[in-house]
DNA sequence: CGAATGGATACTGTATACACGAATGATTTG
DNA sequence: CAAATCATTCGTGTATACAGTATCCATTCG
């Protein structure tokens, strides 16, 4: 959906000028480690220096931009470590999202929760990743908005930004196991059970990385060999 | 410490701005609530609007300055609820840390911990709040420090920031509690007990908080009543 | 022929200016 | 006297301008 150069009457200009870069980013049109220059980028738009400028103190508080003292800004590049880092971090606030999700247990959200879940079983390895990323996006919001925990679902929302890319490629080959990593974080918290909730949560996370889930307690409780997506 | 009206020779003003401002905001001199107006602190700091723009953008996305579309800044005012959503995620996070901390469990960085755990127990009731604060704040970064997380560092300074207004005022009487469950994360660190360590460092911030554990696992292994500050 | 140095260029940091919208107070009218 | 309306003022949103710095390329020296 284009905009018409964008300089015409829209509202705050720096968000719009924001939404415009992130999807640009996230769409890949814009490399990581690539340079944004305000003023390229403003001429582009149609629109002057300042809300551009604003814009990309934005996307660089949301991490999806770096911005270097006198250098200017460039799309974040992670690093192997990072990646770990960023991995390690939404795997565990997605853990407590959905605990509080499973804790609140609203009947009538639930629904809404099958009801995308329903959406989701629809989708093949032959659709088109836009929708296939809108359909896992659409989940984790509903699982969000049970948990109503606002600080958390900001932070939350920045950290899926920032893993978008990197789970990307890999996000085709896993829409079965992503479909039935969902069905069993629903289940559980239909069932109120909010420490499995979490555990499948977390995982889901570690797993959609496919990255092994260093951070998890050794279980002490009960068996451990070949866990992984066990337990519904 | 003055530094000179601020208009003459520093390093990127709106870091500086943004460090003065978020500096008043958090020792109480600009209230939750308060209009922060860009003309009137740009005149006060001696600088241009343009850096205190940025600054003001900048401690919004921090989340200690809210911005209304066409009202301007003011010093985030939380409520009840926001609180707790504050605590939760902060809880979840510091166990996070602490969990990380103890697996890496580097020896060296742990003799700079129980350095600044003995610098602690010093620290009286009649110490002046700002003491007390430095030292906690000493705690944590170094704790920071082996976990090595990079972004979780970034989120939880976030959050330890937003969450220092509202502890602060029973910081004082916690003296004693506070520094005996760091002890405890400490030793639970040492001995690289992760699990542990991150149970511990969660409870800590719900402690400081003095709000009742909810998220927690109802502990379906052990033993549930009076374990609070067990463990040690 | 390679490395260092100098200048030209491009871009950011900051300041200033103007336009539009919101808030506020006075004035007028019922 | 109360309420509504209008004018004024204050403050943000955006644009433009200028200064300082980093980058890149050409030139020169070893």
């Amino acid at each position: 959906m284009k905009v018409g150069t964008l300089g015409s009457r829209h509202a705050p200009l720096n968000k719009v000028v924001a939404d415009s870069i992130r999807e640009r980013i996230l769409a890949g049109e814009f490399a990581p480690g690539e340079r944004l220059a305000e003023e390229k980028l403003s001429a582009e738009l149609g629109v002057s220096r300042m809300p551009v400028r604003e814009a990309l103190r934005a996307l660089c508080a949301e991490g999806i931009v770096t911005l270097e003292p006198r250098r200017g800004a460039s799309v974040t590049v992670y690093t192997d470590a990072q990646v770990r880092e960023l991995v390690e971090v939404r795997a565990t606030l997605e853990g407590l999202n959905a605990r509080l999700a499973a804790r609140r247990h609203d009947p009538k959200q639930i629904a809404e929760l099958e009801r995308i879940l329903a959406a989701g079983s629809k989708i093949t390895e032959r659709s088109d990743l836009a929708r296939i990323q809108e359909n896992n996006a659409r989940f984790h919001e509903a699982v969000e908005a049970i948990a109503a925990n606002s600080v958390l679902m900001n932070i939350v929302r920045s950290l899926r930004d920032r893993t978008a890319l990197i789970f990307a490629p890999q996000s085709r080959a896993r829409i079965r196991e992503n479909w039935e990593e969902h069905a069993a974080i629903v289940r559980a918290v239909i069932s109120g059970d909010a420490e499995l909730a979490g555990l499948l949560a977390t995982r889901h996370v570690y797993n959609a990385a496919q990255m092994p889930d260093a951070a998890e307690p050794a279980a002490p409780t009960a068996a451990k060999p070949g866990m992984k997506r066990a337990a519904a």
